[in-house]
DNA sequence: GTATGTGAACTATTTCACAGCT
DNA sequence: AGCTGTGAAATAGTTCACATAC
């Protein structure tokens, strides 16, 4: 196939394939087609071969696709074939319900770090890890190899965390401090924001009276 | 103007244009351009202009947009002119820190409601809100007129959870569960999923090797 | 018959570029 | 001069439809 530029949201959709793909393995299917995996999800067959389509041919004609097989190809597309060691930082709310949501580290995010800058948060035990005074960022990341940030701590802290995690090695950021963070160029920056979300179900609620 | 499709992702766009619209009334500014507006979120002039003209003409050639004025129309256009009753279903990690984080309430989101079905939780105060059974979402949610349902349980009790809303009137519900729901037509969703995110910056991490 | 992979058609969205207003 | 609003062009993404493989 001539090389084709893959669409930003295709990665999502195949984190919503795989997803699939693992349950049906759990189910023992073998094999599944592209009209019976888009009907799992709100997708449509041509979007599903398609997707696939832009990293190999992973189908066979006349019988669909071998679950087991498509699941360890979008594993490794994903980069989800190999940990990720990350640090979280921010233990207030949100950062505990990121640390106990077990999501992560089923998917190989392993939170080897926890941060904060509150006197009375450091060091607490906190599962494996012992909250860490949010200034030794910088030599933690460094030596345990950490490559991607979290950042749950309120706006106003959240640049200069930002800062310090991309100073010391981090290649990526989940940002959920509402606010515009400036990375390094290549650095990669994924924002997760509640109150954008709201919003926009209230626009669509409105729009449609 | 022709009348055009607005894209999809403009209402997400039009938060963040206000949210530095509020910054700048803040600071005083009384007019901004697009081009300086653009400059402060990752775009460029002619997309703000352009997000801007689906909804109307709120500029002045030569001048730029007036901050207050501008601000008071994406509000309203947003929906954010008036009180959005919500229900927060599980009052676990996650459902602890949305119920903490206070940027909801700013914007008119209140919640109303707060459910569990863990018997050691329910009866107990929370903020305003006591934690009710959720078997009793139908009722409550009725009798508060609750408009939006957000969802933070557990994967498998969220089907359930989601038909209770949307059987007792909900028009939109915000999903954090990993899980795929099934809504009626016309139901506003969206889905919040923290796994697909990271997945998401591995897959740019992986690919940019 | 069934289902893939893929050019080609179509649709959606962004960006250019400029007439016209301040 | 500076900046908006908007046709038109360019780019991105989706869906069709069919040759081909099982």
């Amino acid at each position: 196939m001539v090389v084709t530029k893959i669409p930003e949201v295709c990665g999502m959709r195949l984190s919503t394939y795989l997803r699939v793909l693992k349950e049906l393995a759990k189910e023992k299917v073998e094999t599944i087609s592209s009209g019976a995996l888009a009907s799992k999800i709100n997708s449509n067959p041509a979007q599903v071969r398609r997707d696939l389509a832009y990293f190999g041919q992973f189908g066979r004609p006349g019988i669909g696709y071998s679950v087991k097989k498509l699941k360890v190809a979008i594993t490794k597309i994903l980069g989800l074939d190999r940990q990720w060691p990350c640090a979280l930082v921010g233990a207030g709310n949100l950062g505990s319900a990121l640390f106990a949501y077990g999501g992560f580290y089923k998917e190989g995010f392993e939170i080897k770090a926890v941060f904060d800058n509150d006197p009375a948060k450091i060091g607490k035990g906190w599962g494996c890890c012992e909250i860490e005074d949010a200034k030794r960022i910088s030599t933690i990341v460094k030596q345990r190899k950490i490559e991607i940030g979290i950042v749950a701590v309120p706006a106003q802290a959240a640049q200069e965390v930002a800062d310090r995690l991309t100073g010391s090695g981090v290649k990526a950021i989940l940002n959920f401090a509402p606010i515009k963070l400036t990375v390094p160029k290549g650095m990669k920056l994924r924002n997760v924001d509640l109150s954008i979300e709201l919003e926009n179900l209230a626009y669509f609620l409105s729009k449609s009276v």
